[in-house]
DNA sequence: AATGAATGAGGGTTCATTCAT
DNA sequence: TATGAATGAACCCTCATTCAT
């Protein structure tokens, strides 16, 4: 389903894949669309990896997590479907921010907050809109680039997004250009 | 079109639409794939706004253009159907890049080469990270919270860009924490 | 299927006559020119009638055989509408070809290498030739004359084959001149 | 028209072959069907051959001639046509009868008509028999075997017509076996 | 509980035909 | 006289959905 949108993926199909009739799941659904609200319950994420105690370490391996999890589930055709759907089929969309938008910012949040105890960063920090723009980098990477990350992407990401553009005083060498 | 997905948009909601016949859209297109490649072509983006001379001021600019853009032109839902359609017809991807989003990081990039020659920012400064990251955060926030932006949304996310989460030495002040 | 050539045909007027809809069509068969394509087969010819002993005798029954056969089933629409779609459907044909026009010329061989055997004909008879003249006088007669034969119109051919025109030495007194 | 059938046949391709726009032939023909039936008669056959006073070579040339001019023409794809049509438009097919069909079996019994008045055929010859057999075995060759004809086929007919299958005495010599 | 068979509704596309010019 | 542009109707085909078993 995640591959071909809403209206190209078939009852046929899914039943076909399913190995049982269409009716059959008639009898579980009561229609297309009670479906495929089910089938993204499947998509739960994995649970939240121990926090390190180091708050780089934990933002890119959340950023690793999250370039595999989209990219074994077809994430980004499916995000597609939805946000293409969602004028006829809000529910879908909803249902997807519950299951997956929102446990995946949780869990990053975690990382910062945890950060935050620690007293490394100040309690005021923009977590929000951190968080916003990390998991929103893979989108934008994606939209830009296709499925194709350079290997150091969750590194040069969360580097730059804890340093900032804008040099305070002197250089913290961790910054790279990043080509493409 | 860009509100039902590829299968979802009909010729004849189209010609509807248009107040024409479903084949006076034959006419000028040999298929419905023409046509909706077409209709991407309309979209093309504003000329870039004239630099200030201020970065924050020139990406607070870009990213307020980009959600009026998005919003006008139900631009979310059709990168929903771009995305979920990009297995069957990778060309409507394709063509948005060209048309879209490579132009639109043009000009953030050029607010930001601005910037370094000004000697406000290093040379070296990851400029392509930050550009994901500032386009980024709009879909991310769109995802997570749909088409409804705090009203100081631009200058937050290009605050937080600017000065990093991590305070070199004392807070800017400038940082604010967003309430989801 | 038969009266208004392939494109005259519509899955929805097959169906109607099927007494079902379109779509229960379309589960048996892949699309419309395999459902042709199978029609063809419903064709199969009656098995060869058994011999009479006389050549004679024997080539009128196919003929008449012919006759009804092409009568009950529309034949020779159909053999146009072969002919007209040979272009773009050439397997139509050759189906035919399989089905119906290569069986009964071999049925109709069968009574000539009998009589060849019986030492009624000599063993080097043009035998391919009599039978293109036997079943192409049919094929003839419907073009100029439409499904209206006359009574004894194969013997008529028959005699007319056997014979040749010009007589060797004395009229055998078979030949009958046909009335247009 | 005469390749893809009538319904295949779109007045958008005859008016570009043409041409000339599609109204524009709407002055000059009603409908599709007119027009089609004026295209008829563009097919005049060619003006009967001067007889050569040898009925073998007369029909020899008869049979040569409608050879070339089926080949010519795309004669038997439009035959099929034709019949197939022929429930619905059976205007077309009479029109092909009498601009077609007849001239040319008329052109064939001339050359019957000059042997009985040489007194090389009885009187009572079945002169409408033997043309029926002798442009029949056109159609039934093409429709067995496509249009390729042995380079002798005509002599071939013409001797199995003339003398028959049966030898009344000897052998004339001239009959042929055909292979294929 | 499960399904093979059936279908109404609708999609993309093409065609003969007609306006408006 | 000629045509570019438009369209109603129809065609092939697919899909979500439902019977009948």
């Amino acid at each position: 389903m995640t591959q071909r949108g809403y209206k190209g993926t078939s009852m046929e199909a899914i039943a076909a894949e399913a190995g049982v009739g269409k009716p059959t799941l008639y009898l579980r659904y009561k229609s297309k669309e009670e479906l495929l609200t089910a089938a993204l319950g499947l998509l739960h994420m994995a649970d939240a990896p121990a926090l390190t105690g180091d708050l780089r370490e934990d933002l890119i391996i959340q950023l690793r997590e999250m370039r595999v999890w989209y990219t074994r589930l077809s994430g980004m055709p499916m995000v597609g479907l939805l946000l293409a759907e969602e004028g006829e089929r809000p529910e879908l969309l909803a249902e997807f921010r519950r299951l997956v938008v929102r446990p995946r910012r949780a869990q990053i949040r975690t990382a910062f907050d945890a950060a935050i105890e620690r007293g490394e960063l100040p309690a005021d920090a923009a977590v929000d809109g951190a968080v916003e723009m990390l998991v929103g980098a893979y989108y934008a990477h994606y939209l830009a680039h296709g499925s194709r990350f350079p290997r150091n992407w969750p590194e040069a990401e969360v580097d730059l997004l804890l340093a900032g553009l804008r040099p305070a005083a002197k250089d913290t060498g961790r910054k790279r250009r990043k080509s493409a």
